[in-house]
DNA sequence: CGACTTTGACCTGCGC
DNA sequence: GCGCAGGTCAAAGTCG
């Protein structure tokens, strides 16, 4: 079985972009759908602990009491800004009103802060690429962040409306979030991203480092993998959690099943996090080599070469 | 030559 | 209505 060392997770479904500086963390799912059969719920002790209950209005649209199958999938929580819950309940506000029936589709899309998306935050030496084939396609410095943030979108097929943002966490050295939004509407790529465009010979002072950094990140995402298991090859066994607003709570992955449910004993069983199915899409398939990538990798991540490509 | 990055300009949403 | 900030476009340049 393979073992994940990567952060956290959290479903963010219409982040602002003030999730990085407010230490929002991650969730790993693309193509988490409404009709999917589990869903987010929360337990009472929890709820009382950490959550308001405007957070608990937000998320009953994904509840689902499903018996207590539940998923850890990570080695550390997230935590929700409450910038994000006032963006949730817009979005659910919105989504309430009719469709109207024009046929004007707009050049610029919705807000991406008013579609789902999942947060990802991954370590500096967790960070890698997935098996999708991605394109950068802008690169804008964020308010109130030192770092930039860059704009992928999928380049493995045309019609592909599959967009991921990167930026390092203004808060955690080392640490990078990684926004996917919208999904994939085509099967993974056999093939990665070739090197054409990677270096520039625009920054003199900084090419050799900047440069050959990106080279060895982009020469490990060549390394290929075989498309195997999709879901919950994490190394951890199902498990409720819950975080407060603030709070992170790192669980390593040395934490056993045990530990872990110890820490949030009293869960009701009938509401909990229950996130196995959430990430049982194409997302993961892309990960399992994390480890290896990385291990043969130089990506040694630091802010004055960020930004990078992968 | 195709695929990619870079980067300034542009468009849109949102808060005041 | 205005200005700011985030997100996207597209031309230019790079690389294999």
């Amino acid at each position: 079985m393979m073992i994940m060392d990567w952060g956290l997770q959290a479903v963010v479904i219409g982040s602002s972009s003030s999730c990085s500086a407010n230490n929002i963390e991650f969730s790993p799912k693309l193509d988490f759908q409404e009709s999917d059969h589990q869903y987010l719920s929360f337990s009472h002790e929890m709820k009382k602990e950490f959550f308001s209950d405007e957070l608990e209005e937000l998320y009953k649209p994904f509840y689902h009491v499903d018996g207590g199958q539940n998923m850890l999938m990570g080695s550390s929580i997230s935590l929700i800004p409450k910038e994000i819950i006032k963006e949730e309940k817009r979005e659910e506000e919105q989504q309430q009103v009719v469709a109207p029936t024009s046929t004007y589709v707009p050049k610029y899309k919705k807000r991406k802060n008013e579609q789902k998306r999942v947060v990802l935050q991954l370590k500096a030496d967790d960070l890698s690429s997935d098996k999708w084939a991605w394109r950068k396609y802008g690169q804008k410095p964020i308010k109130g962040s030192p770092y930039p943030r860059s704009y992928y979108r999928c380049s493995s097929s045309k019609g592909c409306l599959a967009r991921k943002q990167v930026e390092q966490s203004c808060t955690e050295n080392g640490t990078f979030i990684v926004t996917y939004t919208a999904e994939h509407n085509h099967s993974q790529p056999t093939r990665r991203n070739s090197l054409a465009g990677t270096i520039k010979s625009k920054f003199p002072n900084s090419k050799n480092t900047i440069n050959s950094h990106k080279k060895s990140i982009v020469k490990d995402e060549k390394i290929s993998s075989p498309h195997g298991s999709t879901s919950n090859n994490l190394g951890f066994s199902p498990e409720t959690l819950m975080i407060d607003e603030f709070q992170e709570i790192e669980i390593n992955q040395e934490n056993n099943h045990e530990e872990i449910k110890n820490m949030f004993e009293g869960s009701d069983e009938n509401e909990c996090v229950s996130i196995q199915e959430m990430f049982d899409g194409d997302f993961f398939a892309g990960l399992e080599d994390i480890h290896d990538g990385f291990s043969s990798s130089s990506f040694g991540c630091n802010n004055s070469t960020f930004p990078f490509s992968f």
